[in-house]
DNA sequence: AATTTTGTTCAAAAAAACTTGAACAAATTT
DNA sequence: AAATTTGTTCAAGTTTTTTTGAACAAAATT
């Protein structure tokens, strides 16, 4: 069932830096990765960690993770040089956060690569989640409500347990949408 | 990425029933399985649903569809004969939801076998699903700051910046640390 | 306008999660 | 105390999800 698989992030050794501007022929990486701090590492382990809680795959965890604990922006190739991700990957990672609204992009002057950096408020974070996973399902709530209302047969001895338990159902429909919105309030305040 | 897979739920079919009391030679399943009512039909469907949007096995959301929609408790025969789930799926699923709080367990006079039923007291969902899949990450926030803490060289040019990011990460585990009893609490309420 | 740079897509490979069912253990009945 | 019933465990098989990287498209540069 739920596995929850602890993530000692040990990866990219202590090679030399080149620099941002990493060369690419194909999808070969040619210049070596440069290494990660100590603080970006721990960093990366515990987004794993995090967005693993929330059955997130491995890639956004680390991809988050370096924009998190990097002061300057970073391009689609420096996040996957870094990280030793593939190009798909981290391409698709990016998107996810991106569509998300957990990463932002920056436009820097001149430079034509784009680049990212974290969204780090709570109230973008917790509310970009909650609008992308969580709003999606309850909004064919009530849909979802009326199909099972339509398949109870009134005619039948168990009529009148299945509507109790289609009131329950519906009971907790209404605290979703009440509770939501209140965490989205409180996010706000952190 | 999170994939949002949606579950017509269309399976077993037309089938007589034969009694609660299904026999077993090895893992073999000799009577066949009683057919699901439209109600219990669609309650599973909505379940896998749900279920599915925390990213647990289908086979939970099966379970414990069923037996919130059967006025009866079951048994694990029942449950894994109605559901045609494998011996191992219905005993594990069971024993999740049990963990979880979200299935009860009732002693029939006289019959062998446990049965169960399900727990449909949003408060008593809510609070097994935090307290088993979110507050053990929030247990070891505090340790895993303290590792982060100490991956900062005070020398280093972006020292500032990562103990900012420190802070920025402890206001996130206080928020939760508000959020989560308070939504326990609002759960109580419906 | 050809070449290079940058980013996306998607089929195939790899990894992870889930399910199955036989073997086992414990409790109960004969 | 042997046989049966009930429930759990776990290695192996299956399915699903994730990752990879080559092919492609778009934009920019030479």
């Amino acid at each position: 069932m739920p596995p929850v698989k602890d993530t000692p992030f040990t990866k990219g050794g202590s090679l030399s830096v080149k620099s941002s501007q990493s060369a690419r022929r194909g999808n070969l990486q040619i210049s070596p990765p440069p290494p990660l701090s100590a603080f970006q590492l721990q960093s990366v382990a515990l987004f794993i960690h995090v967005f693993g809680a929330l059955s997130l795959p491995r890639s956004i965890g680390e991809i988050y993770g370096l924009l998190f604990s990097t002061p300057e922006p970073l391009s689609l190739d420096d996040v996957q040089t870094r990280l030793q991700l593939s190009r798909g990957s981290a391409s698709e990672g990016l998107r996810w956060l991106r569509s998300l609204g957990a990463v932002n992009q920056v436009y820097l002057p001149g430079i034509r690569k784009e680049h990212f950096t974290a969204e780090t408020s709570l109230r973008k974070l917790a509310s970009g989640y909650l609008r992308d996973r969580i709003d999606p399902h309850l909004e064919n709530g009530p849909s979802r409500l009326s199909v099972l209302e339509s398949s109870i047969d009134p005619a039948s001895p168990t009529a009148h347990f299945e509507k109790s338990r289609l009131g329950q159902i519906a009971g907790w429909y209404k605290f979703f949408g009440k509770a939501l919105p209140l965490i989205k309030v409180l996010a706000g305040k952190f």
